[in-house]
DNA sequence: TGGAACCATTTTGAATGCAAAAATGATCCG
DNA sequence: CGGATCATTTTTGCATTCAAAATGGTTCCA
């Protein structure tokens, strides 16, 4: 098995799996789940590591990494940086095809809020955000931010949203592909940034913590 | 020896060391310079491939990452991103005594400048940055800056410097002390977007790509 | 009976071993 | 003499092994 398979199923495994933050990781579990010896898999613990989704503990090995107040705040806070990053470098860069993608996903999601179905609206509300930042043309800032998302996912996903809220949200994505259509790289930023300020205050008031 | 260690050492033999972009790495000769065996040696390289200092080549070995035209764009334009928000950050949260090390770091900055000492001036710079994403208070921010400041600094460091930009980015710094003096978070973000924008010019200028 | 100390078992971190793939280079043929 | 082919060596990736550390359980003594 490729390396790199290694760490996405692993990265799959904490991110969206049965492995909860805290949890301890059972080395030789997945090791016969993936069928592979314990060195392709601890090296792939020691990438996710340095990722921050797996802490390492001297001999006493490896567990899920918990979010504490502090992290959300800071991963937030990059992540408003990158994605408000991203849209500006989209709007020059983006296509009518791209563009058209996400009005598409924009379309679906209003059916899934309309149809109040939250796991879906979340599925399209996820591609519309990795659209634009895939339209920014930039694989720096695209891993930055697939790490950054891979670790507030369950919080993110894991708060529950108010109806104002997300009332506000579909506005709020309304703005999104309305900048983006007109090609509004500042207004797009600002938008984005409040669109994800809002989001964390949600979070942090729910008073999500992993643990600290 | 500690995990991080090998990791810090091998990064710090291909951002500082010996090890050219585009060599092979050579994986016998480290495992022996570094007295451990390959095990720990290859798990550092897998942590290094993933931050993008290392690419891995199946079954073909490993090499020092060169980089292209476009990896130097993408790079300036996400570290363009992360100094911004973290001057905007540092504003509300930088303390006196952080102000007053900057302060004192830019004083032995122009000093250099004076003496056209280019190596020191290049060191009080990037302590200089380094002490206002740290000011930033922002571990993930941090962590992010310094991988991609790893992997510009040769491009960064090497470019030559002409007169007059060496002045303007003098300029520039008293700006930046200013602006923070301030706690101006926008003007600072402007100043810190344009000095680096600068910089990227000139470094993409001066025709720099390790390869393509 | 409660708690400390000791030993067996498990788990971790790293070295070594092994099979497969790639690089090297020697030979053979046109 | 040049180029292709095949054997040999080296390197790579992973499994296994081994020593050290931690865990758990039992015993022993106050």
């Amino acid at each position: 098995m490729m390396h790199d398979e290694v760490v996405s199923r692993l990265r799959h495994v904490l991110t969206e799996g049965e492995i909860p933050p805290g949890a301890r990781i059972p080395e030789r579990e997945l090791c016969a789940s993936f069928a592979i010896s314990r060195t392709p898999l601890r090296e792939a613990l020691k990438v996710l590591a340095a990722e921050g989704l797996v802490v390492l503990l001297p001999n006493r090995g490896s567990r899920a990494a918990k979010l504490t107040r502090k992290d959300v705040k800071e991963l937030f806070e990059v992540c408003e940086a990158l994605e408000a990053a991203a849209g500006e470098l989209a709007c020059p860069r983006i296509s009518d095809a791209q563009l058209r993608e996400i009005a598409e996903l924009q379309a679906n999601m209003v059916e899934h809020y309309r149809a109040q179905d939250l796991l879906s609206y979340y599925r399209c509300n996820r591609l519309i955000h990795e659209a634009i930042v895939r339209a920014a043309d930039n694989a720096v800032l695209a891993g930055f931010y697939e790490s950054i998302a891979a670790r507030i996912r369950r919080a993110r996903f894991i708060t529950p949203m108010s109806p104002e809220h997300w009332a506000l949200a579909i506005q709020e994505h309304e703005g999104i592909l309305n900048a983006l259509q007109r090609r509004d790289a500042g207004g797009l930023a600002h938008i984005l940034r409040n669109h994800l300020r809002r989001k964390r205050e949600e979070v942090v008031r729910a008073g999500f913590a992993e643990g600290e």
